[in-house]
DNA sequence: AATAAAATTGTAACTATTACAAATTTGTAT
DNA sequence: ATACAAATTTGTAATAGTTACAATTTTATT
């Protein structure tokens, strides 16, 4: 993704949140770095363009970002929450030596019923060594 | 499971932790209540036994139990960590209504394999209405 | 019984997140 | 442009789960 302000405004539009400079930087930051970022990550990624940015104006962005299906919510039993500017479904793998976050599509022999259960969300996680950790320790 | 305090505490030899008031009372508590407790959850249910009880005593016991595999830490987006005493894989359903968090089998041919990924363990979670909210709702 | 080791307690510290009121910015009508 | 209203942003305080740690109590060993 590379879009300009006014994409990035049609974008917001669309989800019905009136654009603004703060939300339109954290999109944008979101969209270029798709590193499934803590609200701490966003705030020191667009930081140095806004001197008075205050950390509670990141937590209601990503709030509202939220509940308008702009991100979705990642929780990897860490004490921080993560943001996933990708909306549809898929796993996480978190490499427990590096820290990085892999996307991996959802397996496809996974079991997306359960008899009389209404499944409205699902959340795959995966941990252990990414490639790269892997190859390291031989 | 019913066991009497000598296999309690057999139970947790074999896990390398020595046997002691607190920790036969917990043990106990998470296997008659296999409800996925909070720590404040067991706090409550084996507080009326010991007046002097601390909270810092259920999690000094979980983080032990943890870290020698007698449970396995459950995370559901919630704020706080839950404790589940089967540590065999399996998959957890949470009731967005109720509450209730259930088990599901995890299919037995699940892909548990990421081309040149290490995984160490893997957290499945599903989130939706069980069969009784389902039905209230109509 | 005396001593050492381990378990338990109580309090304070830490930290992510939210609540909320004040201040600032943006939009609108005159 | 000015005045006013609405929305956004900020700053600080409150909340809550968890951990750090020293003091106390319990348990084991000599
Ligand atoms: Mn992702
Ligand atoms: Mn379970
Ligand atoms: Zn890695
Ligand atoms: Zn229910």
């Amino acid at each position: 993704m590379d879009l300009n302000n006014g994409e990035i405004m049609d974008y917001l539009r669309e989800k019905d949140i009136k654009p603004s400079s703060i939300r339109i930087k954290v999109l944008k930051y979101l969209m270029d770095n798709q590193i499934h970022p803590t609200v701490d990550d966003i705030y020191k990624g667009i930081g140095d363009d806004i001197p008075t940015l205050s950390r509670t104006s990141i937590y209601n962005t990503v709030n509202l970002f939220k509940q308008n299906g702009v991100v979705v919510e990642i929780n990897l039993g860490e004490k921080e929450s993560r943001y996933d500017i990708n909306t549809k479904p898929h796993g996480h793998f978190k490499c427990e030596k590096c820290g990085n976050i892999y996307d991996f599509p959802l397996p496809e022999n996974l079991n997306k019923k359960l008899s009389n259960f209404t499944i409205n969300r699902m959340s795959i996680n995966y941990y252990g060594l990414c490639p790269d950790c892997r190859k390291e320790s031989e």
